[in-house]
DNA sequence: CATGAATGAGCCTTCATTCAT
DNA sequence: TATGAATGAAGGCTCATTCAT
């Protein structure tokens, strides 16, 4: 059981903090969460965070990493699995997008919001795998360009932000109402329909 | 006509703590922002602030009220001014958020970050001011779906708040990467053109 | 009242701490005084401290200068009113150290102990008061020498060094086994008696 | 013999700790040392240290008991071996006193800094050792005035005090300064000639 | 109204010590 | 014996808020 861990970081104690710190993130945003609710959501001590982390700010980025990249390896995977042009390629990107944070409250309420505002005032920190993110759904974008399904007059980075804005800020009112999964399927439909359209080339 | 001030607030040294207030949160954000340091932006002592406002969250509400009460008269006003349909006019005030958000680099960035974060977080705010902002692209959408415009199927409300995120992260995006006015008109009439396919009826 | 203060840091509360902490250290030694305690032998809040001194550290940097710089003054002013040979001005500069510093039971607490260890680790700090303290004894004991009372042969630096080491040694041992201060005169007349032997010329 | 070990505490391990100790303790003082920065130091884990001493208290005195044991041992050989009147045996221990010392470096470093400051604070330690070495600069003393060679009117206990504290000032500042070992032996010779002449009787 | 020195509750972080392995 | 991950008490410092002037 002693083997591989701790590196790269990934001990039991290590997820729990993670975890827990997602919750009370979610719960109540990054400066209105204290260290020791973080520790006692986790069912640590205060002092053990401090063996798997730097410090609150560094929690906060390794959370969003952690998130982000599991986030970005599922949707890598299922866009993968889908036969289809561009097209039908994009809208199972929003479907899922839809899916994986509606599966997951905290997660929702954490990226939606905590995003902009800590990642931005936390002192340098240029958010690669928020990057990384934006980069699928940009690439998507072209590729829909070049099979011609989509307008190439687009600038399609301009059209992923804007799609990601639209998705992320439905997404916060959805849960927000505390929107059950049953209407998630049914919005991110209307959704990806209206952005697609609004992509679509003539 | 100097009595019937204060009231609904509105000495020279209120609206100094505002823009005070403005250019802080900008710069670092509401919670690494001090009160001292609205203070000396504003040129008023730090007690003086509490003689116009109850504490720093009050304050944080206060100007996104100002502030956005700004925006929404200055929208409604040119709004009215437009002849044309529900898409012109939906048109028109895109290019006019655009406009309005990055003549104001301090309101834009302090709109696009902090409106999520910290008003979730500031205790039971329910931000009425953004919800008559919200209510007024509805009406634009559902006036084009009255007039055939649009498409009736569509869902006004969810297409509000979609395209009001694919708004605030565009901008985000320029205000950040210090895009000039020369850019933005350029990019308000892309977004605006996909937008309204997006919504456009057959 | 409200005139020249806090500039070169003068005010009335700024004193109160620095007593505060001169009592605290002398009983307890720095590093388990903590500043709640020093604020609380001010009488002031814990907070207060922080307007007057960046940090502890620079409290204890401030005390030690502060009172040095009271000794120094003090020794100056006797030694200018000695008519007399540099022996005895010697001899003065010996009785008034140990006369001062059992006069300030709390002041010799501190002085003694604290003045190598924590100045020594708290961080670059390299104590230019006590340096102004040491070039004045350095200073009697070249006058001796050129006016042919102690032997010229003598490393007038490390003589000083020397004297200082014995004066502080006895002067430890003194107070913390609280001699009154009718013992001192003696003792101060003995050291010095022994000293100036060591130094004198044949 | 790998049984009666550890009783009088003599193991391996407890050497191992007690230097780490020192090397630490003379580099960053007592209080600014780490029980792990120690631990790493001597290449064993935290909690061995636990095994061998009851708290970082009891490791300091056990480092000052063991060293000045030690170095009252030499002293003791070494004038045992001494021929020659008190004089010439006071002379040597003041040689000795820095040879010691100026060749063990942290040895220097650690006694001249910690001993009061730590020493003083660390709960009711009365320092035995130290007695130890002061009783045996008091012999002297008091041999040298029986043999008519030190003035009798003396007080020996203050004499003793006072070459001690000459001693450990001008070694602080020659460890402190990184004196080679040949300045040493010169600086000896002028102190203890210095001391010695202030202590002859005429 | 305005000031800004003073307050003190509160929080992040450290680190001596423990204990399951 | 030895380990070192885990603990949690403790304390330095910040900063929103108050109030005497």
């Amino acid at each position: 059981m002693a083997t591989a861990n701790k590196q790269r970081g990934n001990s039991e104690k290590r997820r729990r903090i993670l975890e827990g710190a997602l919750r009370a993130f979610a719960k109540k945003g990054f400066y209105n969460t204290k260290v020791s609710e973080i520790a006692s959501e986790a069912g640590v001590a205060d002092g053990t965070i401090y063996l798997y982390f730097k410090n609150k700010d560094d929690l906060l980025i390794s959370l969003f990493e952690d998130r982000m990249e599991w986030i970005i390896e599922r949707l890598k995977g299922e866009l993968d699995r889908i036969e289809g042009d561009a097209a039908a390629r994009l809208r199972a990107f929003i479907q899922l997008h839809f899916l994986l944070v509606v599966e997951n409250r905290d997660l929702a309420e954490f990226v939606t919001v905590e995003l902009r505002q800590s990642a931005k005032f936390v002192k340098e920190y240029d958010n690669p795998k928020f990057s990384d993110y934006l980069r699928i759904l940009h690439q998507l974008i072209k590729d829909g360009q070049q099979e011609g399904l989509l307008r190439a007059e687009l600038d399609s980075r301009l059209a992923a932000r804007a799609i990601f804005g639209a998705l992320d800020e439905v997404l916060l009112q959805l849960t927000l109402s505390k929107a059950g999964p049953e209407d998630v399927e049914e919005k991110a439909a209307l959704v990806s329909d209206m952005l697609l359209r609004g992509l679509a080339s003539d």
